[in-house]
DNA sequence: TCGAGAATTGTTTTT
DNA sequence: CAATTCTCGA
């Protein structure tokens, strides 16, 4: 039983507790991956279950594969059959298998955030809506909420209180149409779809519970209500459950995780046993203090309490800037100076928004220093992948009419907009697929015959792909695109440095695809190969065993452990976010701050704060004040290169303002509290510190009680009561959507309709 | 049809 | 300051 030794008490038990429920709250750098592996192999080698019978679902693709690693290194028979995958993975798979009862092919697509965008667009131009009034990206991020909610788009009809809930519900249902017609699924529709299969085919449920009878999931404060349903539905016969999570690691609000699902656990499994994991492993008590000093601010979570037997360690520093290009030039140069304790390997620069990356890029390139950026742009979402991913697509005969719409000029074939329109009009006037409408181009009015042959050039590309597809393995194939649509080639005309990294990433595509085990031919291989790409986070990539520093945001961040950290532009209006103060809903305060704890609990061994009093933000210069965070700190737990920042008293610049930048206020949408030359704090210590934080009243309201308003969150709603607070007018509105709430008329920016 | 240059507009966070 | 969209001339 050496499997335990290793364990303490507390973790011994979640690792013996198999039968049954069990929620096991786990603190950060507590060890729940242990815990997890262990769990597993316990349940293989002590209690005799069969791998195949397990069923683990972790966060990323990269936390899968290492639990896989992990457990097979754990039990002697092959722990390689338990299946460890994501969510989307997992349902990606069991959809393979059942998609025509659905009304899919199994060769379905997946549509990323790209995809959907654009057709979304799409969608606007058929049901001709402004797309001024409803941007894209909103529409998408509400039906996105209302998926996470089972709401369908009738649903949203019935319960749509105006004209404009009305519309975009029937948006809602235009998208889920041609998602359909496309053969195609968006990242919510594999969860979604996956649940509703489950209950409409009762034995494939059962079959699927059979198979899975000990389930555990990770990060399980970050599932959403449909991710709980699929796991509630496939738990419910043998009721082995097992999740692991952390209320204060929920960040992922914003994508539906529903913090309930965890506080929440007992109610919907009166039985189940709790287990809280306490003791933390990875960080010194310094680091430890000031992760608890910044999360006791939170109210609503779980009681626990985080502990360390390690000693204190480095003292946590925190160093303002005057600039954020000072801050980057200050990290980077202290993590130069400081090599011999900790190599580049050991650091991470964490940040809240991917913009941020650009200044730390840029001083490592300028130093030399080796780094790795995770975020930004995916590699599986870079242009040229995605047009040779699309060419795949098309060559395999997916339905998939963005796709071929996306090659078809690509490259340059002389096939413009305007034919382009025509093809998609005659196609859906037709009832057929848009590639269809290719074949018969010559037939359709307004296409004349030089662009006809053109067209046909293109179909000929295709068909001579399709020939050759059932004899060559999914790298040949890769490799036949490339050379057959003269991708390649026209990259190589351009002679450009961008164009040279094309190749190169293409060519990385190629090794991938040679690493994928396939027969020649074999197209479920390559749906396959397909899906595993779509799916592929960029966290995904990251290597523990590069020497090189690790440049990402806090979201990126969760589930790794380093031993330095430098947490970066902690100021007010970007962290916590100028969204999450200005929407006046304390619980985005809240998962901004649970961010912050995550962010501080990845270090080990050495923490460093660091805030910039000037940025460029949207090109203007943005002055912002310490971060909240920061002085949720005690003062005592902060070394600030020798003198206390408290005491310093900092130059504020002339012009400084709260939050916005300075268009905003010159736009003079509503009564701005900041005239040029009137400074916000007059410029004492103690005030720019936001001791007395003064944003300036409102003396007046551009509504009163019973006008409708507009929130740029909330949506509408009718102003139920207006109260003169101390220093701020405390508005009660009645919103249609989300209910009744209280907001400070200065943060809130309601808009009289 | 297509490119160059102008204009506009935008901010979280990601499977 | 980007990155994306728009506009216009060839």
């Amino acid at each position: 039983m050496q499997l335990l030794e290793t364990l303490n008490d507390k973790q011994r038990e979640a690792v013996e507790t198999t039968e049954g429920a069990v929620l096991i709250l786990a603190g950060a750098g507590s060890g729940k991956t242990r815990v997890l592996t262990h769990r597993a192999a316990y349940l293989i080698s002590e209690k005799g279950v069969d791998p195949w019978n397990i069923l683990a679902i972790t966060f990323t693709n990269k936390a899968a594969g290492e639990m896989k690693e992990r457990i097979d290194r754990l039990c002697e028979e092959d722990g390689g059959k338990v299946w460890v995958a994501t969510f989307h993975a997992t349902c990606g798979r069991i959809l393979r298998r059942h998609a025509e009862l659905l009304g899919y092919t199994s060769n379905y697509t997946i549509y990323d955030t790209d995809d959907t965008k654009a057709l979304m667009k799409r969608v606007l131009k058929t049901l001709d809506v402004d797309n001024k009034m409803y941007p894209e990206r909103m529409l998408l991020s509400v039906i996105s909420s209302a998926k996470n909610s089972f709401e369908t788009p009738d649903d949203m009809y019935k319960q749509a209180g105006d004209y404009r809930g009305r519309k975009i519900a029937e948006v809602y249902e235009e998208y889920q149409k041609q998602l359909r017609a496309n053969d195609a699924m968006d990242f919510d529709d594999m969860l979604l779809n996956t649940v509703e299969l489950f209950t409409r085919f009762p034995e494939v449920l059962l079959s699927w519970q059979e198979r899975f009878r000990y389930i555990m999931v990770d990060e399980y404060q970050d599932t959403n209500t449909v991710q709980f349903e699929f796991v509630r539905l496939l738990a419910s016969k043998y009721g082995n459950l097992c999740v692991v999570g952390d209320d204060d690691q929920s960040i992922y609000k914003f994508r539906g995780a529903d913090i309930r699902n965890i506080l929440e656990f007992e109610q919907y499994f009166p039985k189940a046993r709790v287990i809280k994991l306490e003791q933390n492993y990875r960080s010194s008590s310094n680091i430890l203090n000031t992760a608890n000093a910044v999360i006791k601010h939170n109210r609503g979570r779980k009681a626990k309490t985080l502990w360390t037997d390690k000693g204190g360690g480095d003292p946590v520093e925190y160093r303002e800037y005057s600039t954020a290009y000072d801050e980057a030039e200050g990290i980077v140069m202290d993590i130069k100076a400081n090599l011999r304790r900790f190599a580049y390997g050991d650091c991470a620069v964490l940040y809240r928004t991917n913009a941020q990356s650009r200044l730390f890029e840029e001083k490592c390139v300028l130093y030399s220093i080796p780094y790795k950026l995770v975020g930004g742009v995916n590699f599986y979402q870079r242009r040229e992948i995605k047009d040779i991913i699309a060419y795949l697509k098309t060559v395999v005969g997916a339905k998939d009419d963005l796709s071929v719409q996306r090659i078809i000029n690509v490259p340059r074939r002389g096939i413009g907009q305007t034919t382009v329109t025509r093809l998609a009009d005659y196609a859906a006037s037709e009832g057929i697929d848009f590639y269809e409408a290719l074949t018969c181009a010559d037939r359709i009015s307004g296409i004349n015959s030089g662009t006809a042959a053109k067209i046909a050039g293109f179909v000929s590309v295709i068909e001579g792909l399709r020939e050759v597809r059932g004899s060559l393995s999914i790298k040949e194939l890769v490799e036949a695109v490339c050379e057959k649509s003269g991708y390649i080639k026209e990259l190589r005309e351009e002679k450009t440095i961008e164009a040279e990294s094309r190749i190169e990433n293409i060519e990385e595509l190629i090794n991938k695809a040679a690493e994928f085990p396939d027969e020649p031919g074999d197209m479920t291989a390559l749906s396959q190969f397909l899906e595993e790409v779509a799916l592929v986070a960029d966290v995904d990539t990251l290597d523990d065993d590069e020497n090189r520093v690790v440049l990402m945001t806090m979201h990126g961040a969760k589930g790794l452990e380093v031993p330095r950290v430098d947490l970066a532009g902690m100021e007010e209006g970007l962290f916590p976010g100028y969204m999450s103060i200005s929407s006046g809903d304390e619980s985005d305060i809240e998962e901004e701050r649970r961010l912050c704890y995550v962010g501080i609990t990845r270090a080990k061994e050495k923490l460093t704060l660091s805030a910039a009093r000037e940025r460029m933000v949207n090109g203007e210069t943005r002055f912002s004040q310490v971060s909240r965070f920061i002085k949720e700190i005690p003062e005592e737990m902060l070394e600030t290169e020798g003198k206390s920042p408290r005491a310093k008293s900092p130059v504020l610049p002339e012009y400084a303002k709260y939050g916005m930048g300075a268009r905003a206020s010159g736009s003079a949408a509503e009564p701005r509290n900041a005239r040029p030359g009137s400074v916000i704090g007059s410029g004492s210590a103690a005030a720019y510190l936001g001791k007395t934080l003064e944003t300036g009243r409102l003396t007046k309201l551009s509504y009163g009680v019973g006008d409708r308003v507009r929130h740029i969150k909330f949506g509408e709603g009718t102003v139920a009561a207006i109260e003169d607070g101390k220093r701020d007018f405390e508005v009660t509105v009645d919103f249609d959507r989300v209910g009744s709430k209280k907001l400070f008329a200065s943060f809130a920016k309601l808009e009289k309709i």
